[in-house]
RNA sequence: GGAGGGAUGGCAGAGUGGUUGAAUGCGGUGGUCUUGAAAACCACUGAGGUCGCAAGGUCUCCGGGGGUUCGAAUCCCUCUCCCUCCGCCA
């Protein structure tokens, strides 16, 4: 969400910045509805006020026994009463409808991103390591993992459908090995604190992520119980202090948490049909950061360089690029990606998404209520958070497996894993 | 799943229809006293909306929503959550 104050000032640089992110929100609906909401509000509170001493004077002159005066005064607040009333429902019913409204409305884009109408118009910020020279025709991760039976498609379909899979033997392990060390990598090296949080959540939770109302389509949900199954362990983070108002001193807080993530991938049917790298269930790193405002930039580099480093003790080749307005989603301010070089189904290399960190500025802390305190007695304020994958393990195990092939079909073992996969070396 | 009991300010805990946005205690902040500290004493100490340049005014909020009433923390309905007992259970 962001600032009502904010459209209200400045109604002709929101419709514009709309038309750079490419997403459409009824502005002039939510301006309409606000000028309506404060003139009833303030023709409400008169007469509430009007009806708040009336009804003192009443006990006042119960008390002295005047009860004509009295109930004459009585008639005559039964009268505002019905106002009140009138007035009261229309209220209700333009507030419900304003809030509906902003809960549309996408972050605001910081400074200095770059503008552009889609994708293609990210900018690459920088570039490490290379594909490594294969001599021979390197093959897509399905194939190795097939040959290799450490994931097996096939029976993951029969079991649950299109976009599941199983994965198997030193498949699991390998994928286990992943979790654990991006879990202790971020622990030991980075200063997070471990979360485990619910991957069920209600909808209160999922609005505060800001992932509803607009992207119902894309999760799962228990229609008996009411609860979403998180598409990511963002959901559950950012909602964690929800109502609460932190000291200054108390920020930045940094969590992470290892979750699996339901997707429905409703809207990219048909795409990435092949593999792992596009599934309904999969499991993911998340940092998650609570910052003062002030900060909130230096912390989305400190996120970003996390990513960063998982992929350079990994040995995979990756970039980063700087996400354009077109391109930038609903609820950033700004976003880098980190990609990986894979060789991809053709052998020729291929980008693949592994971390997306956003700084969302305040969007998530006003939808969920997020505040601090600069110090005793003074206002609270929206905090700032930030998130970002650190590292999805499905994605990352094709990145080794397609990286680390041999010209036999097996798989050197990186060697930041082998520790947590008893010192195996090779997977074969 | 069955039966019962609860939800009040940072915390604890009063308050069953009329200056109660809320006693009291603890905590916190400032001050007095003290060489300093402690103790004692005094004062202050919730959030949001709206109007206003501001000072300040005004409205709302006692788990959420709705209702009764001139007036609700107090009465009614409903939802959520917590606790206790029974049942089931990794």
């Amino acid at each position: 969400m962001i600032d009502l104050n904010f459209i209200r000032q400045n109604p002709d640089k929101v419709k514009t910045t709309l038309l750079d992110l490419n997403i459409t929100a009824p502005i002039d609906e939510i301006l309409d509805l606000d000028q309506k909401r404060r003139e009833l509000l303030k023709k409400v509170e008169e007469l509430r006020r009007e009806r708040n001493s009336g009804s003192k004077v009443i006990g006042q002159l119960m008390r002295e026994g005047k009860k004509e005066e009295a109930n004459a005064q009585k008639q005559r607040m039964t009268d505002i009463g019905e106002e009140i009333k009138g007035y009261d429902e229309t209220l209700r019913q333009i507030e419900a409808d304003l809030t509906d409204k902003q809960l549309y409305v996408p972050n605001m884009p910081t400074e200095g991103v770059p503008v552009g109408p889609d994708e293609h118009h990210n900018v690459e910020i920088r570039r490490w390591g290379d594909l490594p020279k294969f001599d021979f025709a390197p093959q897509p991760h399905w194939d190795l993992a097939t040959n290799l039976d450490i994931i097996d498609f096939e029976r993951g379909v029969k079991i649950s459908g299109s976009r599941f899979y199983l994965f198997k033997g030193l498949g699991a392990s390998l994928h286990r090995a992943l979790v654990n060390w991006f879990l202790d990598t971020a622990i030991n090296e980075h200063g997070y604190t471990e979360i485990y949080p619910p991957f069920m959540v209600r909808e209160k939770a999922m609005v505060g992520a800001a992932h509803l109302p607009k992207f119902r389509d894309n999760m799962y949900y228990d229609t008996e119980d009411d609860y979403w199954f998180i598409g990511t362990a963002e959901v559950p983070l950012s909602n964690i202090f929800g109502d609460e108002i932190f000291d200054a001193e108390q920020l930045p807080i940094k969590y992470v948490a290892h979750t699996p993530c339901f997707r429905r991938e409703k809207m990219s049917a048909g795409r990435d049909v092949r593999g792992i790298k596009r599934v309904h269930q999969f499991e993911k790193v998340e940092m998650y950061h609570y910052t003062l405002p002030e900060d909130s930039y230096d912390h989305l580099e400190m996120i970003v360089g996390n990513a960063e480093n998982l992929c350079k003790k990994l040995g995979l080749p990756y970039r980063v690029i700087e996400i354009c307005t077109g391109d930038l989603g609903f609820a950033a301010a700004k976003k880098y990606d980190v990609e990986v070089l894979v060789p991809g189904e053709n052998g020729e290399g291929e980008w693949m998404e592994v971390s997306s960190c956003s700084n969302v500025e305040a969007f998530q802390a006003r939808r969920a209520n997020l505040k601090f305190r600069r110090e005793r007695g003074a206002k609270p304020e929206y905090l700032h958070t930030l998130n970002g994958s650190g590292l999805p393990s499905g994605r990352i195990l094709i990145a080794v497996l397609e990286n680390y092939q041999q010209a036999d079909g097996s798989i050197v073992i990186p060697e930041v894993l082998r520790p947590y996969m008893g010192g195996r070396e090779i997977i074969k």
